[in-house]
DNA sequence: CCGAATTGTGAGTAAGCACTCACTATCATG
DNA sequence: CATGATAGTGAGTGCTTACTCACAATTCGG
């Protein structure tokens, strides 16, 4: 999956919905992948009902006989992806953790390259999510609780092996989790949405992991 | 200036339109900052133009009297701050290299430090930006162009001279400054957006500037 | 203290908004 | 082929939106 590649992400999302709604009708479907390119790109209050049911080729009524509400339509969406964020990407964090030799620069770089095909699967809904986190109580909550949570969880316990061997210095999971998303979400805005084109994913990888890895050794 | 006074902040947002603008007549100073608040809280297009004048307590006509627009009310609240960002903060950029003595961590830490201080100086406005940046492409060419060309150069000299002394492992300054960024605004969002409340910004500055600077030693 | 500029507003307006409803088309199943 | 359920729609609904305009109040240099 290539970073600018919308078909496959639009694919992946349609997905993600179907396995949480049951099978959809052609139509509703096509409101499905229209309103999420649409709120992609201008943003879940900047984009009307008329304008995605336009871009869906569908009548302005057919989105409200499938998700009753503009809301709605945005929670589902999103919610079914969140969702395939937090368990899938919880286990494949620990299996990461288990199977990766000792070198932690190595699992940090394993775990970056990992979400970082999530967040390229998803593309448009990643973009969505940042757009509307802040001002969007309701999504706020769903990631703090779930994902936020079971990740600093998780992190406690494996962190913590580490530190008792004496290959970390001590570092609270909250502290290490900000750090390390914060990195890879600016490189990920970075290369596809301030200057999209020529990025060695492998070579960035390497320079944060490195970074977080020396930066923290004992 | 706290990372929750935003008294302080709406003044220093005054100030900087108001030597754009010339002397604010009463009512349009209120607008300035009922405008501000609005679009920090719920975003530019969730904010209609009838809740900043309830908010200012001022008829909705007086809002287009001084502003002509809703799209003008916002680009002449970012403008002024934009334009702060970019001199005196190239400045001071500038200045701190110079004056701090060769460590390379309290250089950067000095950095950061100046940037959260702006940074919590224009609360308001820093979170407008966030959330309007990604669809607002008018904003994305203002600090494009200006600020983030301005600082790279220079650091392209800054970094070139640890470098040349062997004091730095060779690395591009768009990278740098990409990390150094994202890690510093994952911290503002973590402490003034995501979970405010009691932060040690010393300490995390420490952290931070300590990760960069250990991880990038030759 | 006068006249002109500036500041401020109540009452609009047309277009756009999310959403409803009565109705038709499609289709799987007994 | 009849029947009930599901999918889809054109034509609205009432309300909100950004914005206008004629006119009133205030300010201020000469």
């Amino acid at each position: 999956m290539k970073p600018g590649d919308l078909t496959e992400a639009v694919t992946a999302v349609l997905a993600a919905v179907e396995a949480a709604e049951g099978r959809l009708a052609p139509k509703k479907r096509a409101v499905i992948e229209a309103a999420l390119l649409c709120f992609a790109e201008s943003g879940y209050a900047a984009t009307s009902t008329k304008a995605i049911s336009q871009r869906a080729g569908v009548a302005e009524a057919t989105i409200f006989r499938h998700f009753g509400t503009k809301a709605d339509l945005l929670l589902r969406l999103v919610r079914p992806v969140a969702a395939r964020l937090i368990q899938p990407g919880l286990v494949e964090a620990q299996e990461i953790f288990a199977e990766t030799e000792g070198n932690l620069e190595a699992k940090i770089a394993r775990m970056m390259t990992a979400r970082l095909a999530f967040a390229d699967r998803y593309a448009p809904l990643v973009r969505i999510l940042l757009q509307e986190l802040p001002v969007n109580p309701e999504l706020h909550g769903l990631l703090q609780d779930s994902v936020i949570g079971g990740l600093i969880r998780f992190l406690d316990i494996a962190l913590g092996e580490e530190i008792a061997q004496g290959r970390l210095r001590p570092i609270p999971a909250p502290r290490f989790l900000r750090i390390l998303a914060s990195m890879l979400i600016g490189y990920w805005i970075a290369r596809s949405m301030v200057a999209p084109g020529e990025w060695d994913d492998e070579a960035e990888i390497a320079l944060m992991a490195g970074l977080l890895a020396r930066g923290l050794k004992p």
